[in-house]
This record gives C-alpha cells, sequence and structure tokens, in this order.
RNA sequence: GGUCUCUUGGCCGAGUGGCUAGGCAGCGGUCUGCAAAACCGCGUACGGCGGUUCGAAUCCGCCAGAGACCUCCA
C-alpha cells in the first residue's frame, strides 16, 4: 500500500508530507498520563488519535515503534498548594498509601480504560522512575555544554545562554522577551538565575518521599527531562514524530527541545503532532479544573451531568468524529447523536455478511475507499473517512433492500474494505451481544421465546405476541420484525 | 496584560474563493396486526459591518463573543 501521508507539523504551522528518517520505519513518541488519578475523558483524546496514527501508519506499511511513557515520579504543585511538594507523594500522604502503590493503582485503571477504548499498547511504555540514570546523564551533558548551572544541589536550565545560540521559542511560537516580561512570579524560584529557568534536578525537600541520590543531591529530575530522554534512549537521536496534547506545547515540548538539543547539539523531532482539548460547558475538561468525568464514569452513567452511560466504543466514536487538530464540545446530546451514529455504521458492517451476491454489480465503491484513505493520509482526516464510510451503509443498505447488486468478487472487495477501515484502522470492536459469554445458552433460549411468539403472532394472539416482545426488550433484548424474519439483540 | 485560535443549520461536526460533507434530532412516505428497526424523500447554514473579486461561509480590515497558552494539565 502506498500512501503519501501529510501531517500538520506544529513546529511549521503547516502539513507537511511525512517522510520517515529511515525508509519503512517509524519512531513515534507521545505524552503518556501522570498516573496519580484516574483516567478522564480529555486522557482518552490523545490516546485515541495517536491510536489511531499508529494503527494507519501501520496499516499503510510502516513498521512502527511506538512508545508511551509513564510519568510516575511527579512534578512540582502549583502556588496555591504547598510549595514544592510532589504531585504524587501528596496523594500518597492522603491515601496512606506508598507512592509507587498510587502509580500502579492508577496505572492498573488508566492500562483497562485503554483496552476498553481498543487502543492498542504500545510498543514500549518507558516509566520515568526507571530512566532515572539516564536523565542524570542528560543533565551531565547539558552541564557540560554549558547550558545549565547547579544552585543548592539543584540543576537548573540556563534558558537565556541557551536561546544566544538557539531558538527558545520556537515550537510555542514567542521570544525570550516576550517571555520575560510576562512570566508570573512563583515561589521557590529565588534559587533561580531567571524566572523563565526550569528545574532538571530537584533537591528533595526532607518531607519529599520520592527521591533518588545523585552528586547533586537526594532529589528527583525535572519533569521535561524524562521525555527527552527516553524518546531519545528508544527511538534514536533523532526520529520521527513525538505527540501529545496541546496544552503542553509550553512548557513542555518546548523544553523538551531545549534539553534535547543543549545535550545532542541538534534537535531531535522532526514533526510535532498536537491533539487539541475536549470541552465542556464551553470550558476545557482539565483534572485542575474539576471539571471532567472520568472514563469509569462515562462507562457506567455514575456522574450527575450524564443521563447515560456511554460505551467505550461511543467514546471512540465521538472522537474520531471530530478532526484532532479541532475542540470537541461534550454533551449527553452529543454522546447520544454517537452512539447511533455508531451503532448505524456497525450494523451496516453485520449486514455485508448478510449480503447475497449476484452475477453483477449495480455500485460502485472504488470512489469511496479512495476517499476514505485519502481523508486519512490528509493529516488523518477521521471525520471526513467516516462520513464517506457512511456513503458506502446507504449503498450497502439499498443492496440489502434489493434497490441495487453487488457482484461477488466486489462483495469479497467490499467486506475486507469495511473490515480495514472500522475495525483495523478506526479500531472500533465489535460491543454487546456477541462479546458475552454464554451466547449459545441464550441464543436458544431467546429462538424458544421468539419460536413462541411466532405461533401466537399466526393464531393472531397478539397479547401473548406483543407481551414476548415487551418483556424481551424490556431485559434488555430488541426484537426487529423483517421482512426475512425476526432479527434480536442485546441492547 | 502578552501570544494564538475559534465563531457553520435544532445539536455535534467537516469544508475553505464557484460543484453548497456526514451523523443525530425533526418532518413526510414505504413496510408492519401494532411497535421498533430498516428503506426512500425533505431542510441551502456559515457571528456583525465594510472591502477585494465576475463570484466569499472561504481572502483582507474593523467590531462583537468564546476559548487556549503564558502555572500542573491530555
Amino acid at each position: 500500500m502506498e500512501n503519501s501521508i501529510v501531517i500538520y507539523n506544529t513546529l511549521t504551522r503547516k502539513k507537511e508530507i511525512f517522510k520517515p528518517l529511515v525508509e519503512g520505519k517509524v519512531g513515534l513518541y507521545v505524552c503518556g498520563p501522570t498516573v496519580y488519578s484516574n483516567s478522564h475523558l480529555g486522557h482518552a483524546r490523545p490516546n485515541i488519535t495517536f491510536d489511531l496514527l499508529f494503527r494507519f501508519l501501520t496499516f499503510s506499511g510502516y513498521k512502527v515503534r511506538y512508545v508511551r511513557n509513564i510519568t510516575d515520579v511527579g512534578h512540582l504543585e502549583n502556588e496555591t498548594e504547598e510549595s514544592g511538594e510532589d504531585k504524587i507523594s501528596k496523594k500518597a500522604r492522603i491515601e496512606k498509601l506508598e507512592p509507587m502503590e498510587v502509580v500502579q493503582k492508577y496505572m492498573n485503571t488508566f492500562h483497562r480504560n485503554m483496552e476498553d477504548l481498543n487502543v492498542l499498547p504500545p510498543s514500549i511504555e518507558p516509566r520515568a522512575s526507571g530512566h532515572i540514570i539516564e536523565q542524570q546523564q542528560m543533565i551531565d551533558s547539558i552541564l557540560a555544554n554549558g547550558f545549565a548551572y547547579e544552585v543548592n544541589g539543584s540543576i537548573y536550565f540556563d534558558v537565556e545562554k541557551y536561546n544566544q545560540h538557539y531558538n527558545y521559542g520556537k515550537l510555542s511560537g514567542r521570544n525570550l522577551d516576550d517571555i520575560k516580561t510576562n512570566t508570573r512570579e512563583l515561589d521557590g524560584q529565588n534559587e533561580k538565575k531567571n524566572s523563565f529557568d526550569f528545574a532538571l534536578w530537584k533537591k528533595a525537600a526532607p518531607e519529599h518521599i520520592m527521591r533518588w541520590p545523585s552528586k547533586w543531591s537526594n532529589g528527583f529530575p525535572g519533569w521535561h527531562l524524562e521525555c527527552s530522554v527516553m524518546s531519545i534512549k528508544y527511538l534514536g537521536t533523532q526520529f520521527d514524530i513525538h505527540g501529545g496534547g496541546m496544552d503542553l506545547v509550553f512548557p513542555h515540548h518546548e523544553c523538551e527541545i531545549a534539553q534535547s538539543t543543549a545535550s545532542l547539539g541538534e534537535e531531535s523531532v522532526r514533526y510535532w503532532m498536537h491533539n487539541n482539548m475536549i470541552k465542556i460547558n464551553g470550558q476545557k475538561m482539565a483534572r485542575s479544573l474539576g471539571n471532567f468525568i472520568t472514563l469509569d464514569e462515562l462507562f457506567s452513567g455514575n456522574h450527575k451531568l450524564l443521563q447515560q452511560a456511554y460505551s467505550p466504543m461511543t467514546i471512540r466514536f465521538f472522537i474520531l468524529q471530530a478532526h484532532y487538530r479541532s475542540t470537541i464540545d461534550f454533551s449527553n446530546e452529543a454522546m447520544q447523536a454517537s452512539e447511533k451514529g455508531l451503532e448505524r455504521l456497525m450494523t451496516a458492517v453485520k449486514t455485508l455478511d448478510e449480503l447475497k451476491p449476484f452475477n453483477e454489480s449495480t455500485v460502485d465503491f472504488t470512489s469511496i475507499k479512495e476517499k476514505c484513505l485519502a481523508a486519512l493520509n490528509d493529516d488523518l482526516n477521521s471525520p471526513i473517512a467516516i462520513a464517506h464510510l457512511f456513503d458506502g451503509v446507504k449503498m450497502i443498505n439499498s443492496i440489502k433492500a434489493g434497490k441495487e447488486k453487488i457482484a461477488a468478487n466486489d462483495l469479497a472487495d467490499l467486506k475486507a474494505f469495511y473490515n480495514n477501515m472500522v475495525f483495523d484502522i478506526l479500531g472500533f470492536k465489535v460491543e454487546k451481544a456477541e462479546e458475552n459469554g454464554g451466547g449459545k445458552i441464550l441464543d436458544g433460549a431467546v429462538e424458544l421465546l421468539l419460536e413462541l411468539r411466532k405461533n401466537a403472532k399466526i393464531n393472531k394472539d397478539w397479547g401473548t405476541a406483543d407481551k414476548i416482545r415487551d418483556e424481551l426488550i424490556e431485559i434488555g433484548i430488541e426484537i426487529k420484525d423483517t421482512k426475512d424474519g425476526v432479527n434480536w439483540n442485546l441492547k
């Protein structure tokens, strides 16, 4: 499959044709979660976006090494909290748990949520805590190159010095003069030469439990460092794509560029990709704003803003129905629309298996196939691809209704295409009925009831027929009378 | 305050100089004992005011509103 993929590069603010560094292979790094509380809807977005990218690149014939980290070291809280306390150790004290117990707990939840969303595991999932030595090594090289300084056992990155040789602010589109006049003064910054300098290594306060020995102090690495270190370690000093949420552009990714460049003398990332935010009531959904809904709450419907539960695939569809660089507005109405839309799509996929081939085709799916792939090639435009899939749904339904015909070879081709698109690339999976265990027993029982209902209908005993139907619906089994007989499925 | 982005029909969301996505909801019809589902058909929207152009939702300017980043954040 020869695809020419175009990617919007945040660095150049343009769409660029994607050319991997090494022919046929792609190195992809994505910023993963900080595991100190449950994952919420906002976290689903980058993971689904880059899952799509991972799947699409793989489908397009690339061998992809996908690295997504787990941040389990923690970094400084904001100024409203007692200063200098690590996020994870703070949480640990509240819950009377070991820091690594907190990490493990929320990492498990994250993994379970991702599996539910059918997000493929990355090729490598490195943890910051497992790369302390490598982080110290990078600090050494930055110090050796003269772009960092030590104060009281902490190491800070010298942004001004760096900016004399390189361009600090190139990713986020700001310049140091603006940053100088616009950076707020925060607590605990008196050690730094400039307020915009950032920590590479921080000496731990006595109450700070997460700490590692180093030649400078017992302490912990600065937040930005882990991504620079782990991306380079597993993907090389230069690699293809680095992704993450738009809110990470500044300062996180800006600092990553500075660190890697200060250490290596050259930049390591070739394409920067950033997904936009999910909004709720017109505002970004964020842990810090307290307006988030966790994935578990969405799956169970157990949240005061939710009118019902939404399945993982509904959430996946909801996210893929918008372009990854646009914001999406969360609402019950929008989620319910996604639920119905997805059902329509999945029903059509199932319908494909029921279609009977003719000798000839009166429909032509070629342009739909081409348009779907073209949309994905154009900066991962999943909403357009899905729109074209729905055009195909219309045709599939017309064939089923007997208004159009399809030949055997075209049908096989079409099935393969929908399987590729819906399952392999967009990453949907069949939920409900087919997945549930005990299928055979249930099948038998329902078939029996439907047989009784059929007899009742023949005898025009509408009371019994409707009782069977209505009560089955009541317990979650939907009955559909069609020309070819009765269909049923679990709701 | 600085930097940047957005404003599309009832809702969600694509598009971005002429060919007016898609989903959901709604309406009309077909089918059906009824219902559901399915199918067919229907809606000409792009914040306001100017400008450029043969032609603008799409380019430019101004105004209004919303948001993001500047601090942890996906």
